[in-house]
DNA sequence: TTGCATTTAATGTAATTACATTTAATTTTG
DNA sequence: CAAAATTAAATGTAATTACATTAAATGCAA
């Protein structure tokens, strides 16, 4: 993406502001890679996030409200999400049994084969990280985290 | 965003698999906070973009081409980006004199003012920031600016 | 227990985005 | 110069997202 040469010559107010932009923008220049990454596989980075949160159940079920809970871009829709996966025959829904409001939505194993071909790609794709030391990784989190509080 | 913790309580495979997730998050949370401020205004954020890449153009006009290399999220619906704007009577969009392909587009006073008031909003925003310090926000540039390459 | 508030998910809708196609103007090439 | 290729922007469309509303089930209070 060209655009980032740019983002570095533009002479911002200071380096808060800087780090605003900076921050959108990294962001943006990876999930638009992830979803390149992706597109072979008819997924959207939504429905990925979704998949994965329910891979980390290792095979406990979750609920509908659980799954956004724990979605890295909150939305109302994890319903219509929910749908795409199932139509795709990756997850499975049904009925809670505790609560019949709750729908249980549960990762099938052609789900969990799916992500673990995405595995490959992603440790693949990863590679491009080579450059970035173990400390800047660890710096990097930290400074994120911290940002955010 | 109580989806924070959550990040910080998963344990991932690695520095660099945290990082990947932990910029996308970020972003994200940063680019939801953004929206939230700029709700009032009827503006989205790419709207916004728009806006203050013709700012940064002090009175020149640019092309259409031009803004979309220009923004942070790439699209090419900047045409209908502008037509949002020139509804809203913020910017002004006419044909280009070296080339009848091309369209000049131009903020106005309106749009101008707009931006100044949302700048009063923004760096009230920004004080939730004040706990970076100096070093920590260049750290946290140069480590971004680093992961893109 | 009945009625009311709350919770959970699904749905309706309008706006936005992604992607392909079209239109018009310009540039290139034979 | 005419035809073909390229460029710039707009448009069509399908999918996605945002936001509000609805429907069904549950919990709670009188």
């Amino acid at each position: 993406m060209e655009i980032a040469s740019e983002l570095q010559q533009s002479n911002f107010a200071s380096e808060e502001a800087k780090a605003i932009v900076n921050v959108i923008f990294t962001g943006n220049w990876v999930t638009y890679q992830q979803q390149e990454l992706l597109k072979p596989y008819d997924l959207t980075m939504q429905q990925y996030n979704v998949l994965r949160i329910l891979r980390g159940q290792n095979g406990k079920p979750m609920t509908v409200l659980a799954i956004i809970e724990r979605m890295l871009d909150r939305t109302s829709n994890a319903s219509r999400l929910v749908d795409k996966l199932v139509e795709k025959k990756w997850v499975l829904r049904r009925e809670c049994p505790n609560d019949r409001r709750a729908v249980d939505v549960l990762i099938l194993p052609e789900g969990l084969a799916l992500l673990e071909q995405i595995d490959e790609i992603q440790n693949q794709w990863a590679k491009r990280f080579a450059h970035m030391s173990q400390k800047d990784l660890t710096q990097l989190n930290e400074l994120l985290d911290k940002l955010r509080n």
